[in-house]
DNA sequence: CGAATGTCAGGGGCACTGATATCG
DNA sequence: CCGATATCAGTGGCCCTGACATTC
């Protein structure tokens, strides 16, 4: 080692390798870089997916509450409804009860493609989390949860 | 509940929602949010206090192990020690061992700083792991480090 | 020569903030 | 009038790649 690059604090101090936010932004991104690389194949994004899986589950729905439920923001959600839409994944309809609102619903297209998807980002989350046994897997889920939807 | 918005599949079965990926990147944004923000109170963001506590830390350093050490790319830390040199909080040489190299040196300013923002930085750690009790924390900890640093 | 270093230019996806026209 | 809806325009930070000149 370099005398210049020598330490001059503990070499076990190091304040930033367990901290909780760097971790977490680590881990995201690299479970993000897996997810979007399976997805990549298909031709689809993370928000591709998750749109088409909230129509699957939840039904047709306005691009505001499919804002909320698939939870991106609805400026956004309109670029990704205008390439699912190009792929014939959903069709978008004015809703004729309420001429503001469109109805968004998933195609036989749609839920094929989800099909494809579903299984891919399953083998994903399954590299993700290699590392852990089931066990641990369940407990990190467990946590995640409580940090993103704190409990009333 | 209008009853456009009416489930047509069983409410349960939310892939979304337990979905790890999706978790660790809500998180992530989350925890991101709530540093950047207080960092931001102080005219920093993540990299800056990265580089500035890396530098503590191992000292003074060339660009390309300080990228390697904070874990940013060396394209991005240029603008970065830029702004931290023009904030006088670090130094920027040429090497004269090497004249391919800069050393990065924290500077009195520097270190002001960095004490500043380690207790800021450390009171956003808790706000972010809130719900969770010190021993939920340290096994957070500890299942992120496993994703992040896969044992030999 | 090959390899490392600092720098610049640029793209891509995402979080987030407005403004605006339309309609209930 | 007030509020919701879809849409557009734009910003900022971050991840990442490629190119380039300089120096070892």
């Amino acid at each position: 080692m370099d005398e210049r690059d020598m330490p001059v604090a503990p070499v076990g101090a190091t304040r930033l390798q367990g901290l909780p936010s760097r971790l977490l932004s680590q881990a995201a991104t690299r479970a993000d870089r897996i997810v979007s690389e399976g997805l990549a194949t298909r031709g689809a994004r993370k928000w591709h997916y998750a749109v088409l899986a909230s129509l699957d589950e939840h039904g047709p729905a306005s691009q505001a509450t499919l804002s909320d439920r698939a939870g991106l923001y609805r400026s956004d959600l309109v670029a990704v409804l205008n390439e699912l839409e190009e792929a014939a994944q959903v069709q978008r309809a004015s809703d004729p009860d309420d001429r503001r609102r469109n109805v968004i619903t998933i195609t036989r297209k749609g839920r094929t493609q989800l099909g494809r998807l579903d299984g891919l980002v399953q083998r994903t989350q399954d590299e993700i989390l290699n590392p852990l046994s089931a066990a641990e897997r369940k407990e990190l889920v467990r946590l995640l949860r409580l940090l993103v939807e704190p409990p009333p």
